[in-house]
DNA sequence: CGCCTTTGACCAGCGC
DNA sequence: GCGCTGGTCAAAGGCG
């Protein structure tokens, strides 16, 4: 109860101050030219007061998620996962990470489970990747459901998270996704990002101030490897791409295929067009747009 | 040959 | 207490 609460005071907060910040963001950036960006920018300021209206009015967010209210996330930025895996509702105890293999016990697992909706792409009959890895072990048809569930877990080491994917019959491009435990490993991962990105204000402008222009389209590391790690980002006229061996940006191959894009085409940009300048092992971390929109 | 997916079996939670 | 349901296991097969 008071857990709850709590819980819901901090998605509150969080989802009040994302609003503010993606209003300030809209007010900076607006430009007819620019109508997409603006447009989600728009949608992502009244999908965070939404949420937070919702708590006002005394609806639980899972019922919020689970029911009328459906959570759709699209495949964007700022869904983030790294931000999604860092709800308090799904974090077991990450103090006791461990890679050892979880109980062999089939009892069936009571961890917390956070469930959200995910569209899939026009033409694509699968959901959109969340940025994690995870590999399938199992899958079953259940009983008054069209579709199968299919059953995945943490495939980088074994920290226990799962994801259990279910298409929605009536409607077959949505996806109903319930993750459970927690991926420490890619918590991990979202660490080192956040140590990158300091590092490239350090390098590119010193402060965020001097970094409007810019644009951290996306950060690249690969699976269980710090090493690699890298991040790309650009202004309107140049895409950079560094890796955490240097933190000295140079510029891609020219004319790079995301040279001019709008925005729009960032938010896609990890599906496209990554494997332009990654080795094709990578994986690759979504940030929060509005977050590192700088 | 090793990794990944598939699929039937197993077993505990849950409702009656 | 019993049966149904669904989450997980693990062997078998497929694929690169």
């Amino acid at each position: 109860m008071g857990e709850n609460n709590c819980w819901e005071r901090e998605v509150l907060i969080t989802e009040l101050t994302k609003g503010k910040e993606l209003m300030l963001q809209l007010q900076k950036h607006f430009d007819p030219m620019k109508q997409d960006v603006c447009q989600y920018l728009a949608a992502e300021i009244l999908s965070s007061y939404d949420k937070a209206m919702s708590l006002l009015n005394g609806t639980a967010l899972s019922g919020m998620m689970m029911s009328k209210g459906k959570e759709i996330i699209h495949p964007a930025p700022s869904s983030s996962s790294a931000s999604q895996l860092e709800s308090p509702h799904l974090l077991a105890d990450s103090s006791t990470k461990s890679c050892d293999r979880p109980s062999k016990s089939r009892k069936r697992k009571t961890l917390a489970r956070r469930t959200e909706y995910v569209e899939a792409r026009p033409g694509e009959k699968v959901p959109p990747e969340d940025g994690l890895s995870w590999r399938k072990y199992g899958q079953r048809l259940v009983l008054g459901e069209k579709y199968p569930r299919k059953y995945y877990r943490c495939a980088p080491c074994c920290c226990g998270a799962t994801k259990v994917i279910r298409r929605i019959d009536t409607e077959p491009l949505t996806f109903e996704v319930t993750y459970g435990g927690s991926h420490n490993c890619d918590q991990e991962n979202n660490n080192q990002n956040e140590q990158l990105l300091l590092a490239v204000q350090t390098q590119v402008g010193g402060t965020a101030g001097e970094l409007s222009d810019f644009y951290i389209r996306e950060m690249v590391s690969t699976p269980n490897n710090s090493s690699s790690t890298g991040v790309v980002f650009s202004n309107s006229n140049s895409v950079f791409n560094m890796n955490n061996s240097d933190f000295i940006p140079t510029p891609t191959s020219s004319p790079h295929p995301l040279d001019n894009n709008s925005l729009t085409d960032f938010l896609f940009f990890h599906e496209s067009s990554a494997n332009d300048f990654n080795s094709p092992n990578h994986i690759l971390t979504k940030l929060s747009f509005d977050h590192y929109l700088i």
